[in-house]
DNA sequence: CACTCGACTGAACAACTGTTTAGCATCATG
DNA sequence: CATGATGCTAAACAGTTGTTCAGTCGAGTG
């Protein structure tokens, strides 16, 4: 595990720079930060900013690269996934990585392509993941597994992205590690047993959507306004389309 | 299922100010927005803005109560979930609800007042859903159900945050329904039957996490480096911290 | 009628934006 | 020594920003 650029620190004008624009960059937003607020953080002035690194958009290009660099860092090693570790790794001392952590989920909403390189990258990793754990017999196949891969990386995300809510509902414990430490249960919980205890919401799911046909418009197995054989209205999630 | 204020115009210039705001502070974010531009998109004078609203965080916090009070339109209706069912039945017609749907997901990822009420009724409606299901036997217990609470409602908004992510990876498809609908099945897959196969790596877990002390430092149940009972490496989420 | 009040505007304001320019040191190399 | 990079800065530039101000228009009211 590398800690490096936070430990061992790179004392360079240019380094500073990079690093200043990182945690403001993650704490404000790039519209939100101005050069100069930069150039004060790193202790040098705006146009030093702009000798170094062109413009304020070639900035952030060198810290969506710095940061797609130290998170694919160790792709020498084997096939082994490797943004992942690395995420977990930040985890471990989310305060000390937090400007990290906080430009990595500003830069994957963002899009652009840093966030899109690392997404993709995290997308294959799960997806590897899944499929190592079908072949082990380890983990359930899926009828669709690459929406599934897909799925279980944009869950893995969320508490990442919305990590400022979930810091408010659990007190003020989290972005420690006690906070997301109590996610593993509810997690392995999930992933383990599931959520419902039989699969009649799946079944349902299944057989209705086996009826409709993807136009691309507005594609429901309407049952008619006066069919009394209605959705028996069971709990969804909130982008669960189950009909 | 109300969809006003997208069928039913309101033609006042404040609702137009209001419409072009949330377009526009939903794509380009606030920082990115400029007040002539809204004008200019509302058919007004960047001065007239300010007459209704006093500043632009004012235009901000009237897009924001506004949103709130649209997707908590329905409190009448007993004590349904009303926030699930509205954001359904926008997703149901995303093209549609574009740019409420690109709103409401800003403000949940910024903060603010709006965005941790809508949270927070949201989370208090995955609760109530996920205590009713396992009342009913529909659901499994849960060893932390506030936790689970938490962390089901973040999946389900993951989607939603990134879903350029999201469009970008199913090729062209997504903000259409079909791409939405493909999503259910591989949820539910997950939601009935889990990931695993067996219970071992969420056993790991929980025996694990007993020896752990909750100091609020660095909590790891260290096996010492010597000692070969060493993680057996099972395949991990993203943020699983189990050891 | 006069008078008021709200909707609305163009023009201006000061502050801030990213960027440019000219120039100052420093230091290695010929 | 001169030469030329290199790291760095202060000052200025032009454009945009949110905001203010004075004032026009029209509808309603006494």
């Amino acid at each position: 595990m590398n800690m490096r650029s936070a430990s061992t620190e790179d004392v360079t004008a240019a380094a500073r720079i990079r690093d200043a624009a990182i945690t403001r960059f993650g704490e404000h937003g790039y519209d939100g930060t101005s050069l100069r607020d930069i150039a004060r953080d790193a202790g040098v002035s705006a146009a030093l900013v702009m000798h170094h690194f062109g413009s304020k958009d070639g900035l952030r290009q060198a810290c969506d690269e710095w940061l797609v660099a130290e998170l694919m860092g160790e792709k020498a090693k084997s096939s082994a996934p490797a943004i992942a570790d690395s995420l977990r790794g930040w985890l471990d001392s989310p305060e000390q990585f937090r400007p990290f952590i906080d430009y990595f989920a500003t830069m994957l909403a963002a899009g652009g392509d840093g966030g899109n390189r690392l997404f993709d990258r995290l997308l294959r990793e799960t997806a590897a993941m899944l499929d190592d754990g079908v072949a082990n017999g380890t983990m359930q196949p899926s009828a669709d597994p690459e929406m599934r891969a897909i799925m279980i990386t944009l869950n893995g995300l969320a508490p990442l992205l919305l990590r400022d809510q979930l810091t408010r509902v659990l007190g003020s414990s989290i972005a420690s590690v006690a906070g997301i430490r109590r996610m593993t249960v509810p997690t392995l919980e999930l992933y383990t047993h599931g959520l419902y205890t039989d699969s009649s919401v799946l079944d349902a799911a299944r057989i209705a959507l086996e009826g409709t046909v993807e136009t691309g418009g507005t594609l429901r197995s309407d049952k008619g306004p006066g069919n009394p054989n209605q959705d028996p209205d069971p709990p969804r999630s909130v982008l669960d389309h189950s009909p």
